[in-house]
DNA sequence: ACAAACCAGTTTGTATTGCAAACCTTTTGC
DNA sequence: GCAAAAGGTTTGCAATACAAACTGGTTTGT
């Protein structure tokens, strides 16, 4: 055990670093609802720079939850993303636990 | 201005950091609720070890975020926590804007 | 009375990150 | 043809996160 105490189970103990990421999310939850787009969509919608953006995708890649397709647009390269089922799960996974911990936390308003 | 393309402003874009982290957000989260405990007792709710409670508390401590109480329990130093209002406030603020970037990403069950 | 074990933390060392600046390759404008 | 832009990738560095080692004191065993 690499605790020296029984911790009292927590869901957050748990969370994916890979996912929990604010960067990573953005790119997963942009990827879970519309499920491909390439990378300079991707650039825009999450406000990230390019070299910023790029490994984080590599790091989604390695991790098998994105897979990143590359192709010709007539001449020019370009870069498509899209979501694998494994990283379709670990994004709606890591959601349904933030929420399931969200439950037990108070509202303020 | 620090991004290259306009981004759409996420609400996780600007999340602090310093709560987004597990640990700290497991440590913010019971003190919100309890408002004050000593360190073995949130050593045990949180599961972490000494040195990483330690770490993550001074850095909580240097945002003002949890104040750090010494005091002698007989003869034995005790470390109490408590939630300061300016860190009862970040994180009310942080889960906040996570419950309402979690409203846009569709439910899985 | 002395040492071993324990308690309550802090400091240190290391390995991993997150980030933007610099770089690379192809393509378009003039 | 050549400069600037498009579309990324690699590099360098500062900031973590973590556990192991340490500190300063207290209690227990004998």
């Amino acid at each position: 055990m690499a605790r020296n105490h029984e911790s009292s189970a927590q869901p957050l103990g748990n969370v994916d670093r890979l996912v929990h990421e604010p960067a990573r999310l953005l790119i997963l939850s942009q990827l879970y609802v519309i499920d491909a787009c390439d990378f300079l969509f991707m650039q825009k919608q999450t406000g990230l720079t390019k070299g910023n953006l790029s490994s984080h995708l590599a790091k989604l890649e390695d991790a098998g939850y994105v897979e990143i397709i590359k192709e010709f647009e007539g001449k020019r390269p370009r870069t498509l993303l899209q979501l694998t089922p494994s990283g379709r799960e670990a994004f709606s996974t890591h959601v349904a636990s933030l929420r399931q911990w969200m439950d037990g936390v108070p509202h303020s308003n």
